[in-house]
DNA sequence: GTACTTGGTACGAAAAACCATACCAGCGGA
DNA sequence: TCCGCTGGTATGGTTTTTCGTACCAAGTAC
């Protein structure tokens, strides 16, 4: 199934039958962890280019914080999306990475750049 | 180009080519747009019932209140994403339903109902 | 000896999000 | 006459996020 199903697909394939099967939702858990203001954000920049420093990513998401970087890449490594590789030199050096877990995720990027791409001015 | 694109693939398209375009990113405005603990959550409900009442939108969210919710709710009317329709009835009825806008997000819970299918246990 | 580098940490303050509670209209039913 | 129904609004308080600033180590270049 692509992204051109209709509606009544997805809604018989999410709604129907995977939602009531066992009261197992595979959206709402996916949607919680990818809450906060960064995460998405984070994993995004690392689909366009990884792995990436912490001083790069930081530059990318431009007004992001030490503390706010910092703690969402614990957290995503924490969920197995990213790979956090340190290299002990002066200065030091600690490169992030998505794990596969967190590749996986780039489907849901490439549907929300196709709907920003139709949507966005 | 489906969901089993590689990840050379989504670079090359949406990280090489779209992005650095015109400064304008596909993405970030929609992850930011869809920001929030209950939008997408109800945007999903919407998803696999529509129309649906409030209070019907309320008891699937269980512990949403008031307030969020009606927030939340005109937040995606102004983003041109739910429609609200009102009857004039005692007592009253009003009914929220997906526009169009609103159901092309459809392929980003596709592709989220993917992920965790596969990785929610 | 001083300044600069990187990848953070610690702390408190500010802002945003979220929540609980009370309340409203206006009709139907007991 | 009073209660209950729906889809909210208003108010104020609490909790969670987010931000700003200062600081650290340990080596290298000047």
């Amino acid at each position: 199934m692509n992204q051109s199903m209709t509606y009544e697909e997805f809604q018989a394939r999410v709604g129907s039958v995977i939602l009531t099967e066992n009261g197992n939702c595979p959206v709402t858990p996916v949607i919680q962890m990818l809450q906060g203001k960064w995460k998405l954000q984070i994993i995004y920049e690392l689909c366009i280019q990884s792995p990436m420093r912490f001083g790069e990513l930081k530059k990318m998401l431009k007004p992001i914080t030490n503390t706010m970087l910092t703690n969402a890449l614990k957290e995503l490594e924490g969920d197995g999306l990213v790979h956090r590789e340190q290299y002990n030199e002066i200065p030091p050096r600690v490169e992030y990475s998505l794990t596969e877990k967190g590749r996986d995720l780039l489907p849901i990027f490439y549907a929300i750049s196709q709907w920003g791409m139709k949507y966005i001015p």
